[in-house]
DNA sequence: CTCCAGGCTTACG
DNA sequence: CGTAAGCATGGA
C-alpha cells in the first residue's frame, strides 16, 4: 500500500473526464496500467494506491510532477477558463502508454465514450493476458497483428478494426516507430502519426497529448468544436467549415499558450457535463 | 424512424 | 482545390 502526497490533484475528475477508457469506480477506482492492476482512492491530499507498481511509476502516470499552479497561471487567459480551473481544480492529464493510447483513439473515431470503453474491455479480454480475476493486460501490437479480422468482430469495433490491426502490423514490422515519437517535436510527431490509416489530426493530437505529453497539442473533436463555437466564436468567423477544426487548434495555441492541452481537458469536461 | 457519438478516407465536381 | 457520402455500433 502506497500513500502518495498529491496536492492539487482530483482523482475522480482525472479518471472520469474521458481521457482514459480502462478505469472503473467501484469501492475504489480500479484500472490496469502497464500490465499491473492498480486500485486507487483519495483522502484529502493523500493518494492511496494498491499495486505492484512503484511510487515513481504512479507519480509519472498521474503526472504529479506537473506544476499545476504554473500551468493555471499560463492558461488562465480569460474568464471562462478561470472559472473552469476553479470548478475542476486538480484535474490532471495522464501519461498513458503510447500503444494503448493509440489503439484506444483509433477506436474513438465517430464513436461514444461508452462504446470505446466497451471495445477496449473486450479487446483486453479476448487478446490480452489475464492478470487476476476479471483483469487483463492490454494486448501487445504483436498479439493484435496476428488476430484474424473475423475474430476481432466480437470486440464491436466496426469499421475501425482493420485500422487497429494494420497499425499493430506497422509497429511489429518496424514500418512505424511509435516509441521514437517521444524524441520528435509536436509538429514532427503529428506528421508521423497521420501516416497510420485511421489516424487524422485529431487522433494524432490525442496521442501526442495523452501519451507523449506534448502539452501544446489541442485535440479538436465535436465537443471542443461546440464549446469553442459557443464561447470563442468571434475568433472563428470567416473560417470555412472544412478548416474550422484546424483554426480552433491554432487559435487555442495562440490564446492559451504552450500548455493549451491542459485547457483543452477542462473545456472538454465542461462540455461533457453540460445539461 | 432519425440523429449523434473524443473522425477519417475516398469519391466526385 | 473544395465538399459530402459512407463507414459499424449503440443509445437517445
Amino acid at each position: 500500500m502506497l500513500r502518495i502526497h498529491a496536492p492539487d490533484f482530483n482523482l475522480d475528475l482525472t479518471l472520469s473526464c474521458g481521457q482514459v477508457f480502462r478505469w472503473d469506480k467501484k469501492e475504489r477506482w480500479t484500472g490496469v496500467v502497464n500490465g499491473a492492476v492498480i486500485r486507487a482512492e483519495q483522502e484529502g491530499s493523500e493518494l492511496i494506491i494498491e499495486s505492484t507498481l512503484d511510487k515513481i511509476s504512479i507519480q509519472d502516470y498521474f503526472r504529479l510532477d506537473d506544476n499545476l499552479e504554473k500551468i493555471y497561471s499560463e492558461i488562465g487567459r480569460d474568464k471562462l477558463i478561470e472559472s473552469l480551473i476553479k470548478k475542476y481544480r486538480g484535474l490532471r492529464l495522464i501519461r498513458q502508454d503510447p500503444w494503448e493510447c493509440l489503439a484506444s483513439y483509433i477506436c474513438s473515431s465517430n464513436n461514444t465514450i461508452r462504446n470505446i470503453k466497451n471495445s477496449m474491455r473486450l479487446i483486453c479480454e479476448c487478446f490480452g493476458n489475464r492478470i487476476e480475476n476479471g483483469h487483463y493486460s492490454f494486448p501487445t501490437p504483436d498479439a493484435l497483428a496476428q488476430v484474424e479480422l473475423c475474430d476481432m468482430a466480437s470486440c464491436r469495433m466496426g469499421f475501425r478494426a482493420p485500422n487497429l490491426r494494420s497499425a499493430a502490423a506497422m509497429i511489429v514490422d518496424g514500418e512505424f516507430d511509435l516509441y521514437g515519437i517521444k524524441d520528435l517535436s509536436y509538429e514532427e510527431g503529428r506528421a508521423e502519426l497521420v501516416k497510420i490509416k485511421g489516424v487524422g489530426n485529431k487522433i494524432a493530437d490525442c496521442v501526442l497529448l495523452f501519451a507523449f505529453g506534448k502539452l501544446e497539442s489541442f485535440p479538436v473533436d465535436t465537443h471542443i468544436e461546440q464549446i469553442m463555437e459557443r464561447y470563442y466564436s468571434e475568433c472563428l468567423k470567416d473560417v470555412k467549415k472544412s478548416k474550422k477544426r484546424d483554426a480552433i487548434g491554432e487559435f487555442a495555441r495562440r490564446h492559451f499558450g504552450g500548455y493549451c492541452g491542459y485547457a483543452q481537458e477542462y473545456l472538454y469536461l465542461e462540455d461533457l457535463e453540460k445539461l
